[in-house]
DNA sequence: AAGACGGGGGG
DNA sequence: CCCCCAGTCTT
């Protein structure tokens, strides 16, 4: 365990944070959301609403699958009231593609929430109140928008702190709810005065330098620092977490087509793609052999294929059909899309999969 | 403490 | 193909 109150290992931790923004200063990433060092230096603070509406996408979510979406969400709802007063559609909408959905709907509700107070949270507590915003993102929050004395601890600090301080990684004896704890309280005792800028620069070296394979070491500003790299054994930190195989589920697929048009149905809000549209499906069910699943209606079906994907615990065998029919059918309720805009129409990956074998 | 909850990128 | 994720909420 390492002391952080040692007056030896606070004048390291301080010389550490200092050589961290000088790197920061020089190779800080410029992104849509981010006002950049230089600025800062000069008082320019960014909108806490683009802060916080980054970090909620940034959530297991990688910069380039979320920027396209942060430019299209900015422009369309430029600020929390205007978020506010969207239709909840429209939000699912245009987060389709993202993933985790409840993240868009807690975005909507948290933005409804915002539009009631006098300003955005400034405190950790505050935001920690708030939709959707856990201990991550309240301190990302806290800190680029606000400057509070907090270090946000995700995926690429801990793995940064793990490496610098070797702790957590294979074969840790402790487990790795008492190394989080410890790393936590590692990278906290090195938060200097520029707190916002510590923040986004330990996620710039996460993600740029010290990443989970090959990390370029040559270009850390830390390797002098860091134990790991002392070792030679980057890639032992932090410890990988045991995986767990993914059962395989079934289902057909049926794209109904009409007029020209797409028959789309809305999913409960709870649960899996909550809330977002999809075509009709069968129920997802883990099956051994081949499975004998009746259809919606009374049509001619062509089979289309298999389309497959990846959730997050398990993986769907999606068999698809198509069936085109002279009249709408009055059993089925949901939305009629035109067929050469329904591919992008708000609907998640694994539908759009699906709708290009039954179209294309 | 464990499970639910998407999707894409890299080697 | 297998690995990795810029987490939060529910149970």
């Amino acid at each position: 365990m390492v002391n952080v109150k040692s007056p030896s290992v606070k004048t390291q931790f301080s010389s550490a944070a200092q050589d961290l923004l000088d790197w920061y200063d020089k190779h800080a990433r410029q992104l849509p959301w981010r006002i950049g060092p230089q600025a800062r230096k000069n008082g320019v603070m960014p909108d806490p609403y683009r802060v916080w509406l980054s970090e909620i996408m940034l959530q297991q979510t990688t910069v380039p699958h979320a920027a396209p979406y942060f430019e299209k969400f900015t422009t369309l709802w430029p600020n929390a009231n205007e978020l506010a007063e969207a239709e909840n559609d429209d939000v699912m909408r245009e987060w389709a593609g993202l993933g985790y959905y409840a993240r868009a709907r807690n975005l909507h509700k948290c933005a409804k929430a915002l539009a009631e107070l006098e300003r955005f949270p400034d405190t950790i507590e505050g935001l920690l109140a708030l939709p959707g915003v856990g201990p991550y993102t309240a301190a990302a929050v806290g800190a680029i928008a606000f400057d509070l004395p907090i270090a946000p601890v995700d995926g690429n600090v801990e793995r940064v702190i793990s490496r610098l301080m070797t702790i957590g990684g294979d074969g840790s004896a402790t487990g790795w709810a008492a190394d989080k704890k410890e790393i936590t309280q590692c990278v906290q005792a090195l938060v200097p005065k520029r707190s916002g800028d510590f923040a986004q620069a330990m996620m710039d070296l996460g993600s740029g330098v010290c990443t989970p394979k090959s990390p370029n070491c040559g270009q850390c500003p830390w390797a002098k620092y860091c134990l790991a790299h002392r070792e030679g054994n980057m890639e032992s930190y932090p410890a990988k977490a045991k995986r767990k195989p993914q059962p395989i589920r079934k289902g057909r697929a049926f794209i109904v087509v009409s007029e020209g048009k797409v028959l789309l149905q809305r999913r409960p809000d709870k649960g899996l793609l909550g809330g977002m549209l999809m075509p009709l499906s069968s129920e997802w069910i883990e099956a051994e052999g081949g499975t004998d699943i009746p259809f919606p209606l009374e049509a001619e079906w062509q089979a289309k294929g298999q389309a497959r994907h990846v959730f997050t615990h398990f993986v769907l065998h999606w068999d698809v059909f198509v069936a085109h029919v002279d009249a709408r059918p009055n059993s089925l309720e949901g939305d009629w899309i035109a067929m050469d805009k329904v591919i992008d129409s708000g609907v998640p990956t694994v539908g759009k999969k699906a709708l290009k074998l039954a179209l294309l």
